[in-house]
DNA sequence: ACAAATAATCAAGCTCCTTGACCAATTAGA
DNA sequence: TCTAATTGGTCAAGGAGCTTGATTATTTGT
């Protein structure tokens, strides 16, 4: 005979972290809305993030987001047709593509962390710093960051 | 002068909980996919976990969930479409309407709830069950779940 | 010189979620 | 009681953030 008393399994890891990101994400996206910037959203904030000032190689943003080469390339797609980024050949590898942010981007990019503060600051204050960074330190355990070559010689 | 130095925040609370939620969602939806239940999206499975033995008006999916009407509205649509769920008025009021898993689709959330324990013991194991506990805790704090009427009396 | 690997691109599509407009049933109030 | 306002659900359209599959340059290894 099948049990057929329902689960109800509703308190597990995933279902925390899916709402907690899925508030964080809405938080930034209001808050860059009021400001002006609302095609400034999270996705394009990770990758933007990602890009230095000497600029990347757009398979360095495959690696260090965790994303397929297709997804980095329509968000860099986008993002170059704001005129947000520009992308230009690598000279050391003509396959390559160099992607750097344009004056407006990095303009943007200041008001982006900026903003990005301002939540973890409210929710640093709210968990308590000690919580606050027993979280972080728990989550880079759970998905650490992409081991760039160059870091692991 | 503007400072023309690019930022490069990287490590924030919201880059880490995505990243976090987007592997346990992968992680998970692998993991159903080899048990033969692809259908069974992590998406769906936050809401088939809020059905319970007797059903649950939609409207009461919408306030769990914290989701839109529409968004509740058409995750239903799709599992009844595939018959895993069936949708019934409500006959304490003819507006509401009363939603219950099919003996298929509580078969799966057997399923599902097996295959969402074997993660979360992985990863209580890798973390320890006191980190494992403190971050679900903390998960907990950062986006509680929404207050039931019938519990705030 | 030629095969294999690497970097990017083009095309199509899926999941999860949104806003806007609307109708039907119930409840609260004049 | 009739009449708003409210609540619950539906229809339509679309945006954000990804995926897989197939194809084209360029470079590297032998």
């Amino acid at each position: 005979m099948v049990d057929e008393k329902l689960p109800e399994l509703i308190d597990h890891l995933g279902w925390r972290l899916w709402r907690a990101a899925r508030l964080w994400k809405a938080e930034f996206d209001s808050r860059m809305n009021a400001r002006g910037l609302a095609w400034y959203t999270e996705g394009r904030a990770s990758l933007i993030a990602q890009i230095g000032d000497a600029g990347v190689r757009q398979s360095a943003l495959v690696h260090r987001l965790g994303l397929t080469k297709q997804a980095v390339q329509q968000i860099v797609d986008e993002l170059a047709a704001e005129e947000i980024v520009t992308r230009r050949p690598d000279p050391a590898d003509n396959r390559g593509r160099i992607i750097t942010l344009t004056p407006k981007g990095i303009a943007a990019a200041h008001v982006a962390n900026e903003v990005k503060r301002e939540i973890d600051a409210a929710q640093r204050l709210r968990l308590g710093a000690a919580r606050f960074e027993a979280l972080m330190d728990t989550l880079r355990t759970l998905a650490p960051d992409a081991q760039t070559p160059e870091n692991s010689g």
